[in-house]
RNA sequence: GCCUGGGUAGCUCAAUUGGCUAGAGCAGCCGAUUUGUAAUCGGCAGGUUGUGGGAUCGUACCCCACCCCAGGCUCCA
């Protein structure tokens, strides 16, 4: 058995040890399900009109230590329904779950030790005692549906986290703290980035100047990559007639996510997507095969209604800018485009470095086979486009699982994941293939053979929501960001008051060529300067002082130390090698 | 939206648990200093303790409602 498995077992074996200690200490409180995690594991309670509070997961905890030593071996024990149905004739969870098992035909089995039984498949270490118990401890609690469905009840769930030491223990604590620090939305205000107003209201982030020229530093890298890709930009209005989103579907798909706007005598939405008022672009004119395909690109702000419980420092958030693109094409082109577009992705995260191995995560989404009517198009075109991401996927390397019924309604799509500080994924890149909204709006285009058909629209995106995209690299870079991108690129600093005025000139001097430049003239000492710089994660500092007025030089500094002196001209060279 | 926590100055935190005029540091402003590599010194200002009600002789602290934030759940075109 591998370590992993292991310590699968392990944590799932202390769900039962918790659910035992909850038993003993809660008798009224209905055991629900608990499972392993990652990191540990939960158990759902139902404690009825007596929940419990934060502060009692020290007793549960101390009580949990106390049951390992006698808690006994785990022994499977085979059951019928109706010894099963007897045992657990008093909790509505646990009898639903055996319907269900006796549903599909498997065999009911419990898991007991000396202290406490369970319906349960099995997975467990045998002894319980062997656990060293301080190698895991109760984190927090939370709030979840009975079997994830908002409809049912909300349970209690009380999480664990659990290693094979206390060294792992201490070791995975350590590194949340350290993820803390890192945290975009400590990093955003530190470096005075974005903010938020009560006055304009949650998820609604206002970008600063620094924040505003870390975004466009990013959009204009993403333009100047799919320009070379054949994507060009185009500009659309906010909001729109109901009438496109009728014609869409999605304004049945939305619903109450879509905000409105009310004009003197109509009404309008405000757009949660590109897709359609960039389809009456394409739709404006006649098209020929000739000029396919059409790369449309934009990046502009979509606006979604979430539910407030859902928004996340700006991971997720009410004004979403998103990088969007999308291309007509005839069917034959798609499987091209769609290359296209992960080469895109690639140069562009390849650039950050953050394309390695294990970084991400690509999904594949699928449609749910259980629920065809919930999307457009036929099974032949479904098949047919998954295969067609599949082997994309394939043969571009691409580290992909299979998502399934993830797919937006129009179509399959590879989803590019990747992790925040405290692992959390989140979907940034993506390329999806489409080929119910060409068909609704009546795109076409004349074909070599004078004949009226159909083109395929692929949505993409490269950083996704810029909003999210930002949370993600401000994580992973915890602020330094490379050059190319920080907010401010590079500050001048003049040693003392005689040195201001030549400081100002080089300033002035780099801004004119193009970088993003701020001199410090305060009356602040040498080093309190150079400490507010570091703080601002600034990459490049220029230090003035007499000797560098004489000898027409300045003394370059980056965050890994001193580069040296150099002349107006030997600087301006280091910088564009950046 | 739901569950559980939280909200004190721009930021980080304090206030002996219901009892003197809610205090510090940093940031800001004023003054002095003119600095050679991660905090120069002094002064000033800064608060309806998230908001609104209530209980109390008296509340940052107790109760109610709402707003905002976080960790989850649900959702995420």
């Amino acid at each position: 058995m591998s370590e992993k498995e292991e310590m699968f077992d392990t944590r799932h074996t202390l769900s039962h040890v918790l659910a035992g200690a909850v038993s003993e200490l809660y008798p009224e409180a209905k055991t629900a399900l608990g499972p392993p995690t990652e990191t540990g594991f939960y158990y759902d309670f139902d404690f009825g009109d007596k929940p419990i509070k934060e502060d009692d997961l020290k007793r549960i905890e101390k009580r949990m230590k106390e049951l390992l030593g006698s808690f006994g071996k785990m022994e499977e024990k085979k059951v019928s329904e109706k010894e099963a149905r007897e045992y657990f004739k008093d909790n509505p969870y646990k009898l639903e779950l055996i319907e269900e098992i006796v549903k599909e035909g498997e065999q009911i089995t419990f898991y007991s030790s000396d202290k406490f039984t369970d319906l349960c498949g099995g997975g467990h270490v045998k002894d319980p005692g062997s656990i060293p118990s301080d190698s895991f401890t109760l984190s927090h609690i939370a709030g979840a549906y009975w079997r994830g469905n908002e409809n049912n009840k909300m349970l209690t769930r009380i999480y664990g986290l659990a290693f094979e030491n206390k060294e792992k223990l201490d070791d995975y604590l350590n590194f949340l703290e350290e993820a803390g620090k890192r945290d975009h939305r400590k990093i955003g205000k530190e470096m005075d980035l974005f903010t938020f107003s009560e006055l304009v209201g949650p998820g609604l982030p206002l970008w600063t100047t620094k924040g505003t020229a870390l975004r466009k530093a990013i959009t204009d890298k993403i333009q100047e990559i799919q320009g070379k890709y054949g994507f060009e930009s185009v500009t659309i209005p906010h909001i729109t007639k109901m009438a496109l989103y009728d014609k869409s579907g999605h304004a049945e798909k939305f619903g109450d996510e879509l905000l409105m706007v009310k004009g003197k005598d109509s009404e309008f939405a405000l757009k949660p997507m590109n897709c359609p008022h960039h389809t009456q672009i394409y739709a404006s004119r006649p098209r020929s095969y000739k000029d396919l395909p059409v790369r449309l690109a934009e990046t502009t702000m979509v606006y979604r209604d979430e539910q407030k419980g859902e928004l996340l420092g700006i991971s997720r958030v009410r004004s979403i800018t998103q990088d969007d693109g999308h291309i007509f094409c005839t069917p034959e082109q798609a499987k091209e485009e769609v290359l296209n577009v992960v080469k895109i992705i690639r140069e562009f995260y390849t650039l950050l470095g953050m394309y390695e191995k294990g970084n991400f995560r690509v999904l594949l989404s699928t449609r749910d086979p259980e629920e065809p009517e919930k999307y457009i198009g036929t099974d032949e075109q479904w098949k047919d486009a998954e295969r067609q991401l599949e082997e994309t996927a394939k043969t571009q390397g691409l580290p992909y699982e299979i998502g399934e019924g993830e797919a937006a309604f129009y179509g399959p799509k590879l989803d590019f994941m990747f992790k925040d500080a405290i692992g959390r994924e989140w979907q940034l890149a993506t390329v999806q293939l489409d080929f119910g909204m060409p068909e609704r709006f009546g795109l076409e285009y004349v074909d070599k053979d004078g004949k009226k058909k159909t083109p395929v629209m692929i949505h993409r995106a490269v950083a996704g929501s810029l909003e999210r995209f930002l949370s993600i690299i401000i994580e992973h870079f915890a602020g330094e960001f490379p050059f190319w991108m920080a907010p401010v690129q590079i500050k001048v600093i003049p040693i003392s008051e005689s040195q201001k005025e030549r400081a100002e000139e080089i300033n002035e001097m780099i801004k004119e060529n193009g970088y993003r430049s701020r001199s410090d003239i305060s009356d602040e000492s040498l080093s309190k300067k150079i400490r507010n710089t570091k703080k601002q994660k600034v990459p490049y500092f220029l230090v003035i002082g007499d000797t560098e007025i004489k000898n027409k030089t300045v003394t370059l500094e980056g965050r890994e130390g001193k580069v040296g002196e150099k002349t107006e001209t030997e600087l301006l060279t280091f910088l564009k090698e950046l």
